[in-house]
DNA sequence: AGTAATCAAGTAACCGATTACTTGACAATC
DNA sequence: GATTGTCAAGTAATCGGTTACTTGATTACT
């Protein structure tokens, strides 16, 4: 079977106490019986039972990422910011993917993941969805990003500005028919890109520009959609001069209908996104620069300070700024222009 | 404190054994006490330690994930099919990034990973990592992708076989003078991109055409490599008519650099990429487009078949093939409006 | 010298679920 | 009526570390 501490401590000729203190870096170990017990697991090949240390410390030595979906791309890089900040914790990661927000789970989150984590780092979970309930219902740590749940520390992205700054770039421009491109419940309050939305019409208004509601469509998050939505609205009576995704992957797929109507983003339409992939450079899509990596990193730098019970050294929310970076589907002229420019909206 | 079989048990008014037997759907449970066990566990809001069942059990109740890199396009689409795949098991995923290959670990992925999962899915691992002894060394339940190494299955992509559709689709356009963008170490075997160059060179021979080793530059498989390799190749001697890039990332990267020079794929050098990601298609990138989706949920199932202990059901290795995808990258015009004229020739 | 303080190392009681083994009740068979 | 078989349910050992508590030895101090 396996090798266990008793095996290391009848090689090492000292108890299983020791051997325990030993390789945990105790200071209350004699140095020449350290050495001892280090070799005898050397050579033993030794590997603790993270199982066993977790039933009897209580502590799993994990945290657990829960989000909707794993194959956007906003996904991966907030992923790569978790990762990066968890570089040198001996806290691994897991991963449960919630699948769609409507879907019910085979196996619901709480009794996948309850015990088996320290807590838990909330990837744009829809505030009324059904597992943030019962997420806080555990009553552990808990690090979202997203609306502020009904646990510790969040980061938040000043989506609202963001959304201003994106709607008075194409109303500078001399836009007045302004498409907007959502998700799927621009309407419901509690959904990320609800405020988005409240900053899109905040910034019509002001302009003294109206909604038109039919051009505001769904557009699911991916490219698909995206396209799916642009061919509806170029289609429509009276097609829109500018559109705003509320995604980089829906303005591609908007930028990929018009392309195959022959219509060029910048000179024929204008085309903003939102996230600022760094795909979105290639194809010269104006953007709203959101730092994904960063808010991963942060969210499980919060979430680390709950678990180690130091949390309140840092706000329990983190509103990180956008930033606006134009190039030339917004702009038209040469398609091949780079002209880049960036201004702060937080 | 938690609540535990014994509280169950308590207010089921049965032992902890019965509790135990009720809540894992044995059949040797009265129904009228399984439904009281039932009700009492979802009173107390009970939700079993994973740790404490591992422990007993001896079974983990979850697998890891291997990987150097978390921010690639082509993890995130095979995280995305591994998750597929997963959905409807029971088990946890677990991730643990190497990081670079040459990177030393704080932890190694032995002491860290081998007794907290059952079984480890490595994605393209060089097989000369330190990581890969230390993985086989544990003598656990491993599928692979890449190589085929020194564990039990793996899923292979035909690397060779990709790379010779790609630069006979080059040669076939009439182009002599072909420089390659592979990612760091070409001319070692034992890292995936290994089978590319073969196939790269297989086709080079065939078609009587010599490699130019000045045409042959590492692009590290991310964008700014690639746009780097494009500028050191443009700024050569005698610049290419075509460039085969090992991914599409490095190919975008290649594409960038072409466009801050005024230059045109397809038309002016033509670019191949190898990965055949989504955005590819709004690049217009003549691509190989590889399975990753399936690549992910193919080696996930065979892990999962390993662990259960049927393996052999499926073969040990399972190469997937990979598909030419023809776009104007390479043929020129397209998007840009020109219409595939002249080719250039040697 | 005698007592107290200090400290390394051992003993054993946990952590919480699982399950081999045992018990006891009731039914079937001789 | 006595004996055996069947089966639900309980008892308690077990998984493998961790750590409060205990022990025994050495050092410090009156």
């Amino acid at each position: 079977m396996n090798v266990t501490v008793k095996d290391v401590a009848r090689v090492a000729g000292v108890s299983t106490a020791t051997v325990s203190r030993a390789l945990r870096g105790f200071q209350t170990v004699d140095p020449v019986i350290r050495a001892a017990v280090q070799q005898a697991a050397e050579r033993l090949n030794y590997v603790g039972s993270p199982a066993a240390a977790a039933l009897s410390t209580g502590r799993a030595g994990s945290i657990g990422v829960i989000t909707p979906f794993v194959n956007r791309m906003a996904f991966q890089r907030m992923l790569s910011g978790i990762e990066t900040a968890m570089r040198g914790t001996d806290m691994d990661l897991l991963l449960y993917c919630t699948g769609d927000p409507s879907d019910p789970h085979p196996v619901p989150p709480r009794k996948r993941l309850a015990r088996r984590v320290e807590g838990f780092i909330v990837l744009s979970l829809a505030m009324h969805s059904p597992d943030v309930e019962e997420i806080s219902k555990l009553n552990m740590p808990v690090a979202s990003f997203g609306e502020h749940g009904p646990w510790g520390a969040s980061v938040q992205l000043d989506d609202r500005a963001g959304a201003v700054v994106a709607t008075e770039h194409l109303i500078g421009l001399g836009h007045t028919r302004i498409a907007l491109i959502h998700g799927r419940d621009a309407h419901d309050p509690g959904v990320l890109e609800y405020q988005r939305h409240l900053g899109f019409n905040e910034a019509m208004a002001r302009a003294g520009l109206p909604v038109d509601p039919t051009l505001v469509l769904p557009g699911d998050f991916t490219i698909a959609g995206g396209a799916y939505a642009m061919a509806q609205l170029l289609d429509g009576d009276r097609p829109p001069t500018a559109v705003f995704a509320f995604s980089d992957e829906m303005a591609y797929g908007a930028i990929r209908t018009m392309r195959e109507r022959g219509l060029a983003p910048g000179s024929d339409v204008a085309v903003i996104g939102f996230d600022g992939h760094e795909t979105s450079s290639l194809l010269d899509l104006t953007t709203i620069t959101v730092p994904f990596e960063e808010i991963g990193a942060t969210t499980a730098r919060k979430l680390l300070e709950e678990i180690e019970g130091r949390s309140g050294e840092t706000a329990d929310v983190t509103v990180l700024p956008t930033q606006l970076t134009v190039r030339s589907s917004t702009l038209g002229g040469g398609a091949t222009g780079n002209l880049v420019s960036s201004l702060r909206s937080g």
